[in-house]
DNA sequence: GTCTATAGGTGGATAGAC
DNA sequence: GTCTATCCACCTATAGAC
């Protein structure tokens, strides 16, 4: 969410949000951010007191615009299939247009493990991931939906496909038999699609007339 | 893959190998290493020349070692279905067993971004990748995978569950409401019976008898 | 092979002029 | 608000004794 040509302050954030999302926090210096913003080092201090602060903010901009464009997105739509869809197309298009958050995200998890990782992304995700299982048991009771299938793990399953596509990019161009690993626009909508349509087949309940393809063998919720 | 007791070169590459995935790379100190390892830190340079070049040793010990379990596991097996199942299996089992490993190969991925990413790693992973994809495609011309779906893509959406919930693990525990954050093996292996459910639900053709469920919108593959 | 001591460099952070 | 100058801590890496 880059900003326009903003203060002082907004350049200092914007650098450093690419910075860290390219090397990570502890491989990112004060010098670097600041020479990056065009302003002098010693200002970052003035404005964010210390490196840490500097890394929430960054982070805490981030996770409002993550929310506030899932929250848009998400709103209203038709039946579950149409959530799903919407709600794959909205990780997509939230993540093309930003490509820091997926990274500083999946950053996040790796390097605070079981340790303090902060609080807000916590819990603004598992707002967003609530509300796909919700989507998911809504299509269950309504019958479309396999009913074996676990929510939880169902929504883990849809969100991993996008997250890991954009974290792995370089790698997924390579091994899709793309040149110099950049993978194209094209190709990022087009696996969309078709983390979409995935999802929807795993998920769906076998037709009324054809009756169901494979007893699911013992896991998967009794 | 921790050695038992072994010399003290395969003690520092133990421990390099945790912390560099407990903090990364640049956040990780010549001293901890030595101290974790129970050695003097002069002797990391007596052994591996420099910081980078252990680090590197370690990702390829890594590597190896993968290798070895996908060569194993991967090798005779049923049909497609039963291909699919011992996929996600070995990947569960491996990474179980290694929990550095999807960390480490994570950060490579997303610190090396569009540069210079270690060549062997991702060739290494490249072959297992493609015997993923053959598998996909012996599936779909014996009729029991759809055909609409891309291989490559499909091979995508399988790795990617496994890997993220080994990623995510502290925040998937939060998410699926366990206290402490600390996701139990039994949910794992229940995810991994999931993942490997969810995934051949996708893939499965039609029903000889039931026709298909729903005509793919647009996308995947024409 | 393993340790001590230390050189050389860099990074985070502060004081203070403008 | 922004910049210059600088301090101190710490990290990589080497020299050399044992």
């Amino acid at each position: 969410m880059p900003t326009v040509d903003g203060s002082a302050r907004d350049q200092i954030l914007d650098a450093a949000e690419q910075l860290f999302a390219r090397q990570g926090y502890a491989a990112t210096t004060i010098k670097q951010i600041g020479t990056a913003a065009g302003v002098n080092s010693a200002l970052l201090y003035y404005y964010f007191g210390d490196k840490g602060t500097l890394y929430e903010e960054v982070l805490r901009r981030l996770i409002t615009h993550l929310a506030a464009a899932a929250g848009e997105r998400l709103g209203a739509s038709g039946g579950p299939a149409d959530g799903v869809r919407a709600f794959v197309a909205a990780q997509v298009e939230v993540m093309s247009a930003n490509p820091s958050l997926p990274k500083l995200l999946v950053r996040e998890m790796v390097d605070h493990d079981a340790e303090h990782a902060q609080r807000f992304i916590v819990e603004t995700i598992a707002v967003v991931f609530r509300r796909l299982c919700d989507t998911i048991r809504d299509g269950q009771r309504a019958g479309i939906f396999r009913r074996e299938v676990r929510p939880e793990f169902a929504a883990i399953s849809i969100v991993s496909q996008v997250v890991y596509l954009f974290v792995a990019r370089p790698a997924a161009a390579l091994l899709l038999g793309h040149r110099d690993r950049a993978l194209p626009q094209a190709t990022v909508r087009e696996f969309a699609e078709h983390a979409a349509t995935f999802a929807l087949a795993a998920l769906a309940a076998p037709d009324a007339r054809g009756r169901a393809r494979r007893p699911p063998p013992s896991g998967d919720r009794t």
